[in-house]
DNA sequence: TGCTTCTCCTACCGCATTGGTAGGATTAAG
DNA sequence: CTTAATCCTACCAATGCGGTAGGAGAAGCA
């Protein structure tokens, strides 16, 4: 498995966001009921898409969350970063340098172990799939939907984990 | 984090077997000291590799491992599935039917959720990433690091997030 | 001035998976 | 018949994930 619930939840919530006029603010339990999410772990995926500066906030009543960016120019690669913390193939990977070298704990003594190079051939095919697909391409999308077919119902909620 | 170590590991072993003649079979306990992994979790591991034909076994004495198809033809993306079980992005994925179509909990009603495009894009980027690349190009990898004992400039193997 | 509706923060919890160990049964070479 | 190897299964500690609970601030509104 790749992504957690986090990628999943926060990008269904960014796009749920553009969906919206982006003019005021939208609640968090209102995303919460429309997508069938639980509105305390929402809030704490939305701190993450926060603190990267991906939305904004406004407190208190008639308060909520907006894009702080045009959906056109959000790709899914910071999306996923920031929710993710990493798109790391390997558990070696997660620690980066500033120059995007890895710190591969089997190659500390200057070898290049076969896996690696591996590791990184699809740690490039992620992100590049990642970065290629933008928030706006994603809302565009799901207003398609709607269009092309019948309201669905909010009961259709997703038990995600219910994987065999 | 995508693969656990049972790819890594899995890999590794796979390689080693490959520097190998091919000719007698190499015992876990000689790719375990090699490699420094533990001797009982790889035999887990190979067993993964034996169900899916990847590898052939001798019992008893003198027995172990060989490879069971030419390196050139074994591509990584069969390896990793064998080894992981799948190649999801999300647990949705994790059950596809014959076809390759995704079983996903929020399309059960037909609709398509923004979501889910995406994950298959990416689903697409790893495989594609593994399939690109054969057992024998990771021997032949090794091998020659090896021979030139000099260190390799890592960061030099891949750009990290400029693949464009 | 409260009341309500929001964001925000942190601690906690059950559960599944991961990585690994233990101990043995089976098979074959010498 | 000992030794070296594959095989098999049960067990275990640690970790992370998904989710809950219980608030404390902030802003609109009566």
């Amino acid at each position: 498995m790749i992504f957690t619930t986090k990628a999943e939840y926060g990008v269904r919530l960014l796009v749920e966001l553009g969906r919206q006029s982006n003019e005021s603010p939208v609640s968090l339990k209102a995303i919460a009921e429309s997508e069938g999410l639980p509105l305390a772990y929402l809030e704490r995926i939305v701190a993450l898409l926060k603190r990267a500066e991906l939305v904004e906030s406004t407190r208190g009543a008639h308060g909520g969350y907006r894009l702080s960016r045009d959906p056109e120019s959000v790709t899914m690669d910071e999306v996923v970063l920031a929710l993710e913390g990493s798109v790391a193939p390997m558990s070696c990977f997660v620690d980066e340098t500033d120059d995007g070298r890895v710190l591969c704990s089997h190659v500390d003594d200057g070898e290049a172990c076969a896996t690696k190079f591996l590791w990184l051939r699809v740690q490039g095919g992620v992100t590049e799939a990642l970065r290629r697909t933008t928030l706006a391409e994603r809302v565009a999308f799901s207003a398609k939907q709607d269009v092309a077919q019948t309201p669905v119902p909010l009961g259709s909620a997703l038990p995600l984990h219910s994987a065999a």
